[in-house]
DNA sequence: GCGATCAGCT
DNA sequence: CACAGCTGATCGC
């Protein structure tokens, strides 16, 4: 639960994820994402009077945040005040003191931040620095490095403060399983059991929270079905969500929710009273997502966990793990660090002794090495010298800035005469970490998932599924394919541990794998649970039959490699296909909007390398930051037949650190690709506009 | 009646 | 396991 109280030291005069107290009188808001406790105040009579009093004041998030606020009547007031920032777009705020008239500007970026539909991570320039709020996210082990926004001329940015989510900052929540082992997991479940019959159905038991979409998205593509649910009303505009989603009962997957859920459960009755299907009685098994982690000397163990004779609990998490906050932060290197979150059972003093030596300020003053090239952090940097940094200067050829953000200044007035043209915008980039089964996918060795699961009722389905290697084949070919078009350039951020983990070494051969070397998923478990957590005995017990298996058996370090392991996984993941879409509907006021949102800040800012002059109109903002240039009519196309959106991966984000790790002649073929990346990009880049 | 807060429960 | 958020009780306006 996040205890940040809404401001930051380096811009005391705009508010974030808070709308109470002190942050009543800011210049500007921002929302992170749609969940209940980072909206405190957001909709309180104090608020709803500084915004009647005031013509400036707006609230600034993504356009998925917006679309899923605005769903809510309780926050319908906001309409006119909030604006819509892009993904991966730089933008310049003007907060102005209406009293005063003192004005000052803010370049603010969003993130994407893996934690839920719409959810980013804000990232401030200004007069004070640079400073990063993440807001809640979930991101792998080497994902920061694949942020360009992140980076200013081949190095990551000065970053002097980051005000980080620090919700798992604790060694015992060392590991947690990667998000797409963990969605296979929960796949291998289901398909276990709905496959027995049409009348075997399958109930995920999830919290009324934004963040499981991805789950359902990706179940229901893998197996055909729609996943029930109560309300839908929220991703009518995002049809990404929407056509995995009903209303009808009549699927085999529900995750329908009701007060007395489990007494109905308990009664063989799904949450929407649906009992029999042909008079027929439905069999139904429970999977309740929940957090699970190991600690940094457990040894890992199952992903799902048998509660009971028809309950499972499955691992599911929002927030990055403890090795995962250290990695993003060790990575960031940032002069201070603020936890937003101080976890219960531990203190602020705690989590603030485990983040501090990873920031700069108690490191040696010698640049921290990193494999992309020198570092030039001594110097103090503002926005204009950060950005005006030569492109190659660098010892190692630099990537260009593929996603050569656009600038754009917003002004409310200026939204309040667009609002029409904000309200529909016709292509989104999710601002989560979204993706597909497939998609994760990318990487020939990489794939086989060190877990298997299998249902304990009998089956032992250790063997990978044929259909997901059929995915994978098929998939890897694609991404072969994109990383010969498109230069892997994060490679030049990867940093040496990653390049020398065991991740290599100790990756089982698919054969292995998928063989006796799997570990089980799954575990009988009946009404215990400590062994997930604890370090111990019970738990041992399941982990012994691995213990004597493969990789399964050496020490912590192997433990630790399996998540490593699948660290790639999830960032192409989280990158590469989740893209809800509002429906298209680009109308004049796409003009309109290239004439309102006049493109005058790139001058101020210097980014240099940045500084697309093209202001992205309203509706096709995406085109190149989706990667994808497809004329807009078969944009259209896709989406009024099939949701079966374009796994379009960003064709800049590469898959996996661990799994890329390209082999010496591939490596120097990426280096001369890169050499010549920019006439590549570039002529995407151009592209893209064109298509809009 | 509404909001804020807290306990209880998932 | 913790999370995110609901319900219901209580209190104050």
């Amino acid at each position: 639960m996040s205890s940040f109280k809404g401001q930051m030291a380096e811009y005391p005069t705009i508010s974030i994820d808070r709308f109470d107290r002190e942050n009543l009188k800011a210049r500007a808001y921002f929302l992170s994402h749609c969940h209940k406790d980072h909206m405190k105040g957001l909709r309180a009579p104090a608020l709803k009077r500084r915004l009647e009093c005031s013509l400036k004041v707006c609230l600034y998030c993504s356009p998925v945040t917006k679309e899923l606020l605005l769903t809510s009547p309780r926050y319908r007031f906001w309409e006119k005040r909030i604006i819509s920032i892009e993904i991966e777009t730089p933008t310049q705020i003007p907060l102005v003191d209406e009293a005063s008239g003192e004005k000052e500007d803010i370049v603010v970026t969003l993130l994407p931040a893996g934690h839920c539909p719409g959810s980013v991570m804000f990232l401030f320039q200004g007069n004070n620095g640079t400073v990063l709020y993440t807001g809640d996210f979930r991101m792998a082990k080497g994902e920061a490095a694949r942020m360009e926004l992140l980076h200013s001329g081949g190095r990551v940015k000065d970053i002097q403060s980051v005000y980080l989510d620090t919700t798992f900052c604790d060694p015992k929540f060392y590991q947690i399983p990667s998000r797409e082992e963990c969605l296979r997991a929960i796949s291998e479940l289901v398909r276990s059991w709905i496959t027995r019959s049409p009348y075997h159905v399958v109930w995920l038991n999830c919290k009324a929270a934004y963040g499981y979409e991805y789950l359902f998205t990706n179940l229901s593509e893998e197996f055909g079905v729609q996943i029930h649910v109560d309300k839908l009303d929220m991703f009518r505009n995002m049809p990404d969500i929407l056509h995995h989603l009903t209303t009808d009962r009549n699927t085999q997957i529900h995750a329908c929710r009701h007060p007395k859920a489990e007494e109905y459960f308990h009664w063989n009755k799904l949450p929407c009273g649906a009992i029999s299907k042909n008079r027929i009685p439905l069999h139904t098994i429970s999977i309740k997502p929940s957090t699970m982690w190991f600690g940094e000397r457990t040894r890992k163990t199952n992903v799902i966990v048998r509660t009971g004779e028809s309950s499972y609990r499955a691992c599911f998490s929002f927030h990055s793990s403890y090795s995962e906050i250290k990695d993003f932060l060790n990575y960031i290197c940032p002069v201070n660090v603020y936890p937003n979150v101080i976890p219960i059972g531990t203190t602020l003093d705690k989590v603030v002794e485990i983040l501090k030596p990873l920031c700069r300020s108690s490191q040696s003053t010698e640049p921290k090495y990193k494999p992309l090239g020198k570092l030039k952090r001594a110097r103090k940097t503002h926005l204009d010298s950060e950005e005006e940094d030569d492109l190659f200067d660098d010892p190692v050829p630099l990537p260009l800035r593929h996603k050569a953000p656009y600038q754009l200044t917003l002004h409310p007035e200026v939204f309040v005469m667009t609002a029409t043209s904000q309200n529909q915008p016709e292509q989104w980039r999710q601002s989560t970490g979204y993706l597909k089964a497939e998609s994760m996918q990318t990487i020939p060795w990489a794939n086989f998932v060190d877990c298997e699961e299998s249902n304990s009722e009998s089956e032992e389905e250790l063997q990978t599924p044929a259909s997901s290697q059929e995915d994978l084949g098929a998939v890897t070919q694609q991404q072969q394919k994109a990383d010969v078009e498109v230069p892997q350039w994060e490679i030049f951020f990867k940093r040496n541990d990653e390049i020398t983990d065991d991740s290599l070494e100790n990756l089982p051969s698919s054969t292995e794998a998928g063989g006796s070397q799997s570990p089980k998923l799954l575990s009988d478990s009946d009404g215990e649970s400590t062994h997930i957590s604890s370090q111990n005995s019970s738990q041992s017990t399941h982990i012994s039959e691995q213990g004597s298996q493969g990789w399964d058996s050496q020490s912590d370090t192997v433990l630790l490699s399996s998540q490593e392991r699948n660290s790639g996984d999830i960032t192409s993941l989280n990158k590469s296909s989740y893209r809800p879409k509002i429906k298209e509907n680009i109308p004049a006021s796409q003009m309109e909007q290239n004439v309102l949102c006049p493109r005058n800040t790139s001058s101020d800012l210097k980014h240099r390398d940045q500084n697309v002059k093209v202001v992205p109109s309203v509706g096709e903002p995406t085109a190149l930051s989706s990667g994808k240039h497809i004329p807009q009519e078969k944009r259209m196309l896709n989406l009024s037949t099939n949701a079966d959106s374009p796994s379009s991966s960003d064709f800049e984000i590469p898959s996996t650190p661990e799994a890329e790790l390209p082999k010496g002649e591939h490596l120097q073929y990426l280096y001369e690709k890169l050499a010549t990346g920019e006439n590549i990009v570039l002529e995407k880049r151009k592209s893209s506009f064109l298509d809009t």
